[in-house]
DNA sequence: CGTCCTACTTACCAAAAGGTAGGTACCTGA
DNA sequence: TCAGGTACCTACCTTTTGGTAAGTAGGACG
């Protein structure tokens, strides 16, 4: 997040849910709150860094909901806000796209 | 890209349409074929090297075409492909989201 | 006492993305 | 002859993003 102003909402929201994680992270939760580890086995190829740096921006940014529940061994709980599940739904047609079109993207060159 | 499989349909999208400017480009071209020149000036803050380093990968995704018309000055024209079209609409609802909630991110504290 | 569990935190490094400033080629018109 | 317009290209640098590896706290369990 740099900027204050956007010139169109498309530019507000790639702001927000930009990168290469928040996205799949937003999708993670969506069927139910999950706790740290459970995230981190289901979103794979993601650090612990990158997890808990996205998750603690996304929490500023009011998308998910922490919860702490005091307890040995820690249990530490995160879902969607109200504002997460707007998100998450805005994502759907995209998601869907992806999935038609996974086999061309897949083919594209890289480098 | 860096990849070559996905776990979800998000995950290739996010892939394919990542970073800060290709969104943008998208959806300039939505209307109507522009050239280079009205690019640079319908997106605010893009440089030229960004510009064409995005334009020339989303040439090679196939999600825009590009017509040189020889003639001088020179004139190059892009538009969207099939490709292109159907996954600006896929970013509608994004879009749309970050026009609702606009105020909201705007007054989300940087750093 | 030592090891395991969870959920982190920290330091350090590498790679990718993005920005700036200049230059090129071609023809036009003054 | 020389500035001007278009669509680039190139080198260099900074910022951002992502990754690895290690360490911490506070019990539980043997």
């Amino acid at each position: 997040m740099k900027k204050r102003t956007y010139n169109c909402g498309l530019d507000a929201a790639v702001d927000v849910v930009g990168g290469k994680w928040k996205a799949l992270i937003l999708w993670a939760l969506h069927r139910e709150p999950l706790r740290f580890g459970e995230l981190r086995r289901s979103i794979s190829g993601i650090s612990e860094k990158m997890l808990i740096q996205q998750l603690r921006e996304m929490e500023v940014y009011g998308l998910v909901h922490r919860e702490v529940h005091r307890q040995v061994p820690p249990k530490v709980e995160y879902s969607l806000t109200e504002f997460g599940r707007s998100l998450n739904e805005a994502l759907i047609p995209l998601g869907d796209w992806g999935h038609r079109h996974m086999a061309t993207i897949e083919a594209i060159p890289r480098d």
